[in-house]
DNA sequence: TATTTACTTAACACAGTGTCAATTGACAGG
DNA sequence: CCTGTCAATTGACACTGTGTTAAGTAAATA
């Protein structure tokens, strides 16, 4: 708080003034950065494609587009969701959005009878959701160094492996 | 710190007598727990499989069944490793140490020339060291609700999926 | 001119980690 | 029995960080 005050050029009890706790501010920052750069609206991009595959791609893409944009917040809000519930909550929100993005995939590929007998679509959707969390993404960037296109190349790749069985 | 000498009936500072740290105790426990079920063992009882196909399905099997033993533990890791550097540096060694028995069960693989074109041996370790890390293990058996044994067999399903092409 | 608004300084409460000094009780050896 | 040592005790303190409160100020507004 006394960081983000001297950022503003304010009294560190100035921003009591306007957040009524670091996790308040934490989540205003977060509406802030969807506003001026609309966000997750690109997530929905990927709903316009046709076949299942393709969604499974583009959805991927589009996400792997938007993790780097997001991942400081992202930081801040898994440091914070152990100590503070109402961030913990706000998290969970945009975690379980993300995961109907999934779902949306899954099923396109489940309605074109291209989903993997190995899982059911809400297993195919847990695991999606599971490989794309930011947790994976840091941990392949970052710790493994892997580039944003080998990331995206690799995720799609796996995607396929997994859940597209060949068109009869 | 207050809980836990509380639980040891003792004083606050006493606690301080034998650790100098709350890092330094937590880093102490691990090593007890290990001491106390040989955890680490464990996960190197998968080498003796002799096909690498096989070796992976050891090898996630025995880190599926260590993973809830030291679930508690990787908490408190996780959770301090943004606060202080040793604990950071201990858990990276640890998760070193698993990314190892990962590149050998790839290697195994790639040896048997069963490893997809599509990954090198250290993209293919990098991912499956991903996939089974702690945060996802957590994610999936307790956001997703998800038994033990299905998030073993999904895991074995997903490396085979991803990893092991079929014999010539 | 009077009021409102946004902000200031300065102080405080509270929780948590880590430190320090003085004290106590038990136990072993001479 | 006395003495030294060891482990633990109580009680105090320093320091960091969050959040609160009171009193005051400077500029814009009515």
């Amino acid at each position: 708080m006394s960081d983000i005050a001297k950022q503003a050029g304010v009294s560190r009890q100035a921003v009591y003034l306007h957040f009524n706790s670091r996790a308040e501010l934490l989540i205003a920052a977060t509406h802030h950065l969807d506003d001026i750069n609309g966000s997750p609206e690109r997530l929905i991009a990927s709903r316009i494609a046709t076949t299942g595959t393709e969604r499974l791609a583009t959805y991927i893409t589009a996400w792997s587009g938007y993790l780097p944009d997001i991942y400081g917040m992202a930081k801040a809000f898994l440091a914070m969701q152990d100590s503070d519930e109402a961030v913990a909550m706000a998290w969970r929100a945009r975690m379980q959005d993300m995961k109907e993005g999934c779902a949306a995939a899954i099923n396109a590929l489940a309605h074109d009878r291209r989903l993997s007998p190995h899982y059911t679509p809400d297993q195919a959707t847990d695991i999606l959701w599971t490989m794309l969390s930011v947790r994976n993404w840091e941990q392949l960037t970052v710790d493994c160094d892997w580039s944003h296109d080998q990331y995206t190349a690799a995720m799609i790749q796996m995607a396929r492996d997994m859940f597209v069985i060949d068109g009869a």
